[in-house]
Order: C-alpha cells, then structure tokens, then sequence
DNA sequence: CATGAATGAGAGTTCATTCAT
DNA sequence: TATGAATGAACTCTCATTCAT
C-alpha cells in the first residue's frame, strides 16, 4: 500500500469507466475476497479491456484501499446522518446504530471487504475502528456534559459499544435469518447502555 | 473445505511431526496471514520437507481448518476455566472477560486467523461465533434463573456482549499500547453490564 | 477434458502465437508422449513464455485433445482425398491404404497420439476409430450395392480391415526397416481382400 | 527399463505377497493407466505396507514390465491352446482368433497394459507384437508347405492377420456392445481370409 | 521381511502486471 | 484512452523412492 494518490482522470468518459471499475470491484471483492478475486474480473464485470484497469489504478491493493476509505466514509455518513440533534445521548446511540444497520443490510459487502482489510490493507482498517471509535468517544463526553452519562467514560466504552454495534450488525444484517425482528435490534442495545442487564432494585 | 477427518499418524515421530507442522503453522499465518503464507514456510518452520506437510494435512486449507478449530476450543476452554463458580452472574460475566483476555494475549495470531476464517473456512468461522454465543447465553438465563439477570434476555443480547469482548480484546490485548491498563478492562465492561452507561438517578 | 471450446484469438498475432503451440505440442507429445511431456517443453520449442500457453489452452488435456482431433481429420482427409472416384471398390481400399501409409510416414508422431489418447481422451480415441470404421462400411455398402463385394458384409469387416490397416502402417511406416518395400504393402493387403489367402482352386 | 533380473523371493511368504502385489497392479494399471496408477495405489490394493513393494520390485517401471510379458506370455498360452492340432490352416487361424477373444473377454485390462507398453516399455511392447506375428507367419508358411494356402505369404500377411486380430478384439471383446455376437467373429475373419471380400464369381 | 514416515524434485496452473498496437 | 496478448515468478500438490524402526 504505497499511499500514493489515485490517478485521476481528466475526461467525463474517464470518470465513467473509473467509476465502472470501483463498483465492479466491490461486487468482485464482495463475492470472492480480496485473494480469490482477480483484475480480470473486476474488468470483465466492468465491461473493459484488461490492460484499462492500470489506466484508473495502480494496482490490485490500490483499488481496494480505495474502497475501504469510500465505505468507512459511507458508514461514518449513514450514522452521522442517522442521529438527531434533539434526544438525549442514549437516543443518538440507538440512532447511530439504527442508521448503521440499515447501511449494512444495503451493504452486505460490507463486512467481507471491511474485514478483509484487516489482512490486506492493515492500516485503513485499523483506522477506520479508531476513527469509529473516537467519534463514540465524542458523543459520550457531549452526554456526560449534558448531565446524562455518567463520569469516567472513556476510550474503552467506546469500543465495548463500538463491538455490540459490529457484531449486531454482522448477526443481524449480514446474517439475517427469516425469525428475526431487526428493528428491535437497537431498542435491545439501547437498553443495555441505559441499565446494563442486571435486575433493577 | 471437504470436511475430511484429517489424516492421523500412528506412531508416536509421526505425532511429533504433525505437531511441529501445527505449530509452525500458527506462527506462519499468524504473521502473514492465510494467502500470503505458503506451505513451503510452514515446513521451513518446522524443519520439515516440504512433502511431509502432505502426510498429515491435505491442503493448506485442511490445516487451516484444524488450527481455527483448535483456537475455538481453546477460546471456550479459556473462558470456561476462567469463570468461578461461584460469585454473581455478572462476575462469571466478568470473569470470562479477563479470561479471554489473558487467552489473547497470549494467542494473538488468534484475531488473525479467526477472523481470517471468514473468508478460507466460513462454516467454521460461522460457528465459532455460533457456539460462543450460545454459551453467553446460556450463562444469560442460568443469571436470570437465579434471580440476578433480569427478564427478556435473549440471543441478541449475547451477541452484543460477545461483540463488546472481541472488539475490547483486539483493541487491549492484540493492539495493545503501553499506555494501557489491560486489567481495567474488564470491570470496565463489567459496570456497562451491571449498571450501564447512564447517569444514575 | 471438459469439452469446453478452445480459447479463440482474436487478432492475428494470436492466431500465430496459437499455430505455434500446436505445432511445437506435436512435436513433443510425439518425442515424450503425454505425460513425459511438459507444458514447458512445449512453450520452450514454440519459443514463447509458460503463460502464453494458458492464453490459448486450458491444460495439458486441452491442447491434446485438440491435436488428436486436428489428427483424426487429418488421416481423414488423407484417406478420402487419396481415393479415386473411378476404380472398383477394392481399388479403392488399396488407394485408401496408399494414402494413409503416406500419410503415416509423414506423421510418425500420430500413432502415439492417437494411441495414448487412448488413456488421455478415451472419447477422442473411441470416436476416431468408431468413425473411421464407420467410413469403412460405408464404402464396402457402396461396393456391395454396385456388385462388386459380397453381401453380408458388416461392421466387423470394417473393423477388420482398419486393424489391417493400422498394424501395417504401424509396422510399415512407423517402424520402417532400410529393406521394406512400402509401396507393395497396399497391393498385398489388396490382395487378401481381393480372394483371402487361401490356394485358390 | 534396466531388464535386470526381478528380485525373487525365497520364503512361501514371500511368494505370495509377490503374487498379492502383481494381482494388484494388474487391476490399479487397468484402471488408471500407466501413469495415473501409483504403487501406493499397488500396495493398498494388495494389502501390504507402501515399502514392502521395494522389496520385490525395483520400480514401478520394473512391474509393468513383469505384467507386460506375463499378458504377451498369456496371449501366446491362449492362441496356442485354442489350436487344434488337426484341421486346416484356416481353421487354425480361426481357432486362434476365438481363442485369443476369449482371454481378451476375461482380461480386458491387456488393452490397456499392452498398449500403454508402447510409452513404458517400447521394448516389450515391439517384441510382443513382433513375435506375435512370427508365430502367425510360421503358421502361414506350415499352411503353405501343406499346399491350403497360396504361395508368396510374408511378413506382411501376418502383420495384416494380427491387426485384423487385435482391433477385432477391442471392439468386440473389450468394447463389446449387448447387440454384439462375439461368437461370429471368428467366422467372418475366417472368411476374409478364405476368400477376400470380393464378390465371387 | 514388513512397516509407514520422510524426502524433494518436478509438475501444472494462476494471475498481477507490462507492453505493443 | 482502450485493447488484449505476453510475461514469468510463485504457488500448491504429487508421488516414486529411501530409510529408520
């Protein structure tokens, strides 16, 4: 992953085939991971000659750092533009949530190309969890200000919260069964933040 | 993944060698993960010829298979071993935790190659995260028997605590920074169970 | 051997690139045999790189099968092409022997394609055979219904006479010693079909 | 093909797990042919340890050749036991042909074997059929000097008899189809050979 | 004699990448 | 910019043969 930027095309008819090749590539590397998949059918989905894929990017990690950083960035978008601005704290979590599992189920590729970052592409994925998990961390301090979390949250509730999210999603939007009720899902991690799971006095 | 018992040595050199090529293993795609390993570096590891790899292990995917499935044992053998009897439901809940930590720590190939498993071994990987679950669960309703959980706790409630273990374990014992304070963690989690993140009134 | 059609070049410069792996497979499947033989050999006499070779042929098997088949019409074409239009039925048998004895000498790899194909593409040999054969009796029918064979005659006179054949090109042109006289061999297996071997009265 | 000696073994014992193993490679060549066979394949067929095969054969070349002239040797047995002593010359070739039908129905694997000889052992392979066809050509010359068959018969007319012979047993005993009458077929070579095909005048 | 683990050369095949057109 | 043929390093896997027990 040599971090240097995509090439980037000047003309219309180059953007098409560029933005051909990113969704074709998503299907290729949903379907298939990251190793089974091949240039050759990235291209062929795409409808393009072989040699055009170098045309758009420089290799086969290049396209796939591409699309890590295009979903962490959907992600970020679907919670962000989930959350109201009125509610209380643990509203915005259940509605970060919400948001997010409404994205997964659209984006099943999701999780195989997120995933399989973690091998291909360490960094962008160790980046995108800090990423989430620092913006957790931001709306719990903006509620513990607000009087409505309490004192002495920190880095890891962020992450034990980001890890509920996550493995909700992948259970229930990934690996949907028929039984299952998904929008019920954020109501019962809602009320897991709000008083934990022990009997009330 | 053709799910064939794999071959099993007679004599007890044999039992050596199979042992010395799984080992070998661990360390091989621990540190470059499933595709990027070759059998040639695991027999290398384990100062073996190449062809013997082929005595005890059909496919690189066959040994793959193996280790995942020695790793989920070894994860449930962690946890189980690490609860006490005794105490509430929400210190087994605790305990488990620390115990898997501990396992992590010293097993950090484990993230690795589990989560590899997602995409060379799916139906182990699938039920990994299955049987966990179910045994989280489990503790959740013998809690909820005994008084101490309370009412309506169910399969996505194990998954979120099961998420919130995994994402804590990769962020503080796999990620580990020196800034950490691993043995926090756990009663970090532990209040998020008991009490949530509320204020409390 | 899947049957599957062979890769087709598009441009010119395949269409050579593709000539040049056939013709340099005949030469070794004929030196080696198939299994003896490699793909690198093959890639090493056509002059091109090991890749090059999948661009055009699936496998090993592949390319075989596609010489036996070029083959199989070959020795087709030598035979009908042989034959005069004029001439008796027997004439015409002995002008067919003619012309594959010639073009036996000519191919001497040919019986160790098409025999190994026996074990490689047991379909490609069956046919080859099933259809010469068939040719055959059409040919003694034709002699039969112009009243100059006998009746009566049947597959397994056809089948008679190509193991004539076939033995005596084995013989006569594969095997060929300083001291034969090839071009009496069609006047003597003419001769045995002509009035057998007995005395005559 | 190094022609050294076999390794004979000295104890019963010992002559029978030779036997075991000869049996065996008889049945795994006929299956897969030459080279697909294996002598791991060999041993557990014959039911003794992969090593012990090295101790009465030297390589897998070493059986095939042993089985090669065991079948050239049987073929040889069954054509001269088929033959009447009394009868004419014609009669004899008929009977060695019905003959020789027979053992190929009840060891259809000599097809394979044999033919296959021509990659494995081209020696033996020439010198089965090349003494093959001496043995028809002294049969024709004894015919000869008994004044039943005509003058001038050479090396030719037995190298045609024999391919008469060997294609007519492929297709009627090893390829045999439910409609055939195996029984037929000696009758119509025996009458090529008395008369020819040609319409009697 | 019998056993079965160990060896390693060598094969077929894949595919990211380059290049000539 | 687009095309598709060409390249070759690198891989997995096989199996005849050897060897220690």
């Amino acid at each position: 992953m040599s971090g240097s930027a995509a090439i980037q095309p000047v003309t219309e008819r180059g953007k098409r085939t560029r933005r051909k090749l990113l969704d074709a590539a998503t299907r290729e590397f949903g379907d298939r991971g990251f190793h089974e998949a091949s240039i050759s059918g990235i291209t062929r989905r795409a409808g393009v000659a072989l040699g055009s894929f170098y045309t758009y990017f420089e290799s086969k990690e290049a396209i796939f750092q591409a699309l890590v950083r295009d979903f962490s960035e959907g992600v970020r978008l679907a919670a962000s533009s989930g959350i109201a601005h009125s509610g209380t704290a643990i509203e915005r979590e259940r509605d970060a949530l919400a948001a997010f599992l409404q994205f997964a189920s659209e984006h099943k590729e999701i999780y195989r190309i997120i995933d399989e970052a973690e091998f291909v592409d360490p960094a962008s994925y160790r980046s995108h969890y800090e990423n989430t998990a620092q913006r957790i961390l931001e709306r719990l301090q903006a509620g513990n200000e607000a009087g409505e979390l309490r004192d002495g949250l920190e880095e890891a509730h962020a992450w034990a919260i980001m890890g509920m999210n996550v493995f909700l999603g992948l259970r229930y939007a990934v690996w949907a069964k028929e039984s299952d009720r998904l929008s019920e899902i954020p109501d019962i991690a809602s009320t897991i933040l709000a008083q934990g799971i022990a009997k009330q006095p």
